[in-house]
DNA sequence: CTCGTAGTACGGCAGTTGTCAAACTACGAG
DNA sequence: CTCGTAGTTTGACAACTGCCGTACTACGAG
């Protein structure tokens, strides 16, 4: 891990925007984290798969939704994307939050787990 | 702490509702802790000021933006208000949080801690 | 080059949210 | 009873959100 810059993972043409560490708000993660769809993306990235493609996932939405809810994952800083041929890989920026808001992931993660399987 | 209900605070004409415990939604606390000017009350609440008037809280918004704010809150289940007077107290649930939801308003707060002053 | 796959961008639409002002209610003081 | 204070309710509005379908753009395989 030399040269490569986090920001520009795709060598060739699409590009995407990633907040820094720094830059990631609260209020942000917190919205971000806040819809069904968007946390059982987090919460299956969560699950073990290091690097899934949008395609993996099995979300109640069109291609486009799936699309919007990814973008709003990854500008509030709580996934990182990068392209893999035609795939777009996601991965959970566990690290970056840990620093930036210490527990506040592992909490959210635990509660989601919680609140899947109440009831049942 | 006998016969009192939770549900019943006030003796006489107003009633609040607030979910139980188990009522209390993940994305419900999430979002509802998403917006800055809720998240300024909770600071405050759970900066040492047990039980706070709404008018005690410094917000940038008027009077029914106020109402409008305690009320999402309190339907999230992230705070509890009983009436005292003509004034209306407002306390945190950080018990009832933390039995449904282990170190997430915890995680929460300290996270507002650190975004609150990070530049300056 | 052509085709299929994976995903993006562009409207568009319905529902929700944050905001306010104005009128109203509840309580306490006098 | 009257007045002031604290908060609620209503109605409105602009902005945002989640959702979709369609058209478009990369990339890889053949």
């Amino acid at each position: 891990m030399p040269t490569t810059e986090p920001d520009v993972a795709a060598p060739s043409g699409r590009r995407l925007a990633h907040p820094s560490t720094e830059e990631i708000r609260l209020e942000g993660v917190l919205h971000a984290l806040a819809d069904p769809v968007r946390l059982t993306i987090v919460r299956e990235l969560a699950d073990g798969h290091a690097d899934m493609a949008c395609i993996a996932f099995d979300l109640p939405v069109s291609k486009s939704t799936t699309t919007h809810h990814f973008k709003v994952l990854r500008e509030a800083g709580v996934i990182r994307q990068h392209y893999e041929g035609t795939s777009r890989m996601s991965r959970l920026r566990e690290d970056d939050l840990e620093a930036r808001f210490p527990g506040l992931l592992a909490a959210v993660l635990e509660a989601a787990r919680r609140s899947v399987a109440p009831s049942a």
